[in-house]
DNA sequence: TATTGTACCATTACACCACACGGTACATAT
DNA sequence: ATATGTACCGTGTGGTGTAATGGTACAATA
């Protein structure tokens, strides 16, 4: 696992790490089920706040890249190299574009959908 | 015209006047084709800001509550009271909590649709 | 000439959020 | 005991948006 992370890319610390692991398994220098290091090691190494590797840990996972397997330990998903591929913001993106098009092309001002926007998104349920 | 704004009031200045017009057309204290105070008038009557009271008329004419002739001054457009009780802004929350519901019920981070939300409305090419 | 709505330039104060950081604690495994 | 992922409390910085303020200017009307 060579990673490196740059303090002075303005691309977040956890994204960084996010795209250095993603793009290790697209070029098959780490396969699927292989053990990952742990977070606190890997915080050690790359001098990052454990959190910082947590988030990114958390959010590979949701992506089924990888998976935690409690005290066993992270390793990678088997079916990482499908899932490295799939950009579920990408989804976020283009459906997004889509509705506030919309709000647009009936005079709704960028202001307002951000308010409404603000106030959904504030309330957890549904 | 009995107007009233209050600054302690959380409301914002231009949106109490937007309501209290609204309001004023629903009870049938001002009729449809009836002139309103100019924006600097009804600025200096409330000891508002004229761009203050200028935001709340330009949104109030493209809810097609007022309708502005110019040099000729401001009016109460002839379908004010159907269109007062049109909210437009009820359309916005609704459409954006069946988006946001979605995106969350695929895992989607609060703060991911965040990001991806203040991205597409940066760009004002649709 | 004075007034109309409207369009620019700007600043101030306030609030929210992302990001990264630090510390602590937990149940469960080896 | 040590290490695992995870969860909670918190702090600070920087970016960005709203709301409201001020000033200036315009073309077109009465």
């Amino acid at each position: 696992m060579e990673i490196t992370i740059d303090i002075e890319n303005p691309i977040p610390l956890f994204a960084q790490l996010m795209a250095q692991i993603k793009e290790a398994v697209l070029s098959n220098r780490i396969n699927p089920g292989a053990a990952l290091p742990s977070i606190r090691q890997l915080a050690n190494d790359l001098q990052l706040n454990s959190k910082t590797v947590a988030k990114a840990y958390r959010l590979l996972e949701r992506d089924s890249v990888i998976q935690a397997k409690g005290y066993r330990g992270t390793f990678i998903h088997p079916d990482a190299k499908a899932n490295c591929t799939v950009d579920l913001n990408e989804w976020v993106v283009t459906k997004l574009t889509e509705t506030i098009a919309a709000f647009r092309k009936q005079g709704v001002t960028d202001s307002e959908i951000r308010i409404a926007f603000a106030k959904v998104l504030h309330n957890r349920n549904n």
